[in-house]
DNA sequence: CCTGGAGTTAATCAATCGATTAAACTATTC
DNA sequence: GAATAGTTTAATCGATTGATTAACTCCAGG
């Protein structure tokens, strides 16, 4: 075993064990399984991370992590809401098609570890600005005011808005095995049910906040 | 400990059960810990339910199955669209709102355990005519064929509906630890979130739906 | 060449865990 | 009272698990 000049085992070892994580969740994961999925010696990934729920946290920052910079890009934008909504849709479905076990383990890790956000949202908060996430309800709540007034767009609570749009988004792929199981939706069938999905809800979502 | 002539234990056990793994999920809860909030000795979880594994069914058939009884009723009913968005939007958070933990278990054992829902399937066909669970997206898509016909509503596939209209029930439950840590949000607030909700969340639906 | 530090290994540890066992207890029937 | 079946208990088991340990390898610097 070459020596880790580059971090190259640390980076094995942490690809291995978001595998295994998003696979099990953090209770069901077995050090022993991840060493051989990185193919490295247990010992290994104490001696790279001291523990397995530091390493599911660090698991986790990488997963949650990653998609707070294009969500803040797209939210943090001064596009239009209507421009916001199909950005949004548009990059989450397209995302997370490509790993779509992740809602399923991020939804679990909140749910059994809601530490793991918190850790998270305070390393945010060290490395943005704290005036650019308090904004951003008031923020969109500012723009959607504006719409509003124009008469534009119906009224809704900025809060409310987002849940909206991330639930519409976000619950297909936790819902695959419902659909799989109860529907019969075999792989071919969901991806199609995506290409309808990634077309058609943009128009759901902007023709609900038509006044 | 007086004997169970009557279900006692076992119901006992059930219920133990139930706030363990809710809270913990399957590989998270602990033999002993279910046998303590029982109140029981160890070994008597496995006198009355066999394994871990069988109790973990026994749990899930419990909670998700409640559900389904008055999810057919208000999707097998012949009432209109409006009503059923309504009576469903109203059904589900009332109910869940008392048990707030229940969608993040559930997402969480159908993404870790998904032969629970395969199990409970089997079960619900083996009690429920086939034509009953067959039937229910054809006849939705024919009600709101129906609908889209005489111009009352756009078209959608009826599973995009259902995905759609679950998913803004659902999502605030598991999205809770997010709301929370992220927007700073105490239960009370949680709580004027869900009332607020529960008032607009059937207009955003039919709004949505409209020609 | 030697030393120290970083990285890696196989073996082992200590604790935990689901499950089993044997015995005791309880209730019922004859 | 005895026998039987069902229920319950405390103790124990055997396997698994996260973590530790001691030894080894490699590399760089003196």
């Amino acid at each position: 075993m070459s020596n880790d000049r580059d971090g190259e085992t640390e980076e094995r070892i942490l690809k291995a064990a978001r595998t295994v994580f998003v696979r099990h969740g953090t209770a069901g994961a077995r050090m022993q399984e991840i060493a051989e999925e990185a193919g490295v010696n247990q010992a290994l990934l104490h001696y790279y991370f001291r523990s397995k729920d530091r390493l599911a946290q660090a698991v986790f920052r990488d997963v949650a992590g990653r998609m707070v910079p294009s969500i803040v890009a797209v939210f943090g934008s001064e596009s239009s809401i209507e421009q916001k909504v199909e950005q949004f849709v548009h990059l989450y479905i397209d995302v997370v098609r490509q790993s779509p076990f992740i809602p399923g383990y991020i939804v679990a890790e909140l749910h059994f570890n809601p530490e793991r956000l918190t850790a998270l949202a305070a390393e945010i908060a060290g490395t943005h600005p704290a005036s650019v996430m308090q904004a951003f309800l008031p923020r969109l709540g500012a723009q959607i005011d504006e719409q509003v007034k124009i008469g534009a767009m119906r009224s809704i609570a900025p809060d409310q808005f987002l849940v909206n749009l991330v639930a519409l988004c976000v619950f297909p792929f936790v819902a695959r095995p419902v659909l799989r199981i109860v529907f019969g939706q075999d792989d071919a069938a969901f991806s199609r049910f995506l290409d309808e999905r990634r077309r058609e809800l943009p128009d759901f979502i902007l023709n609900a906040l038509r006044p």
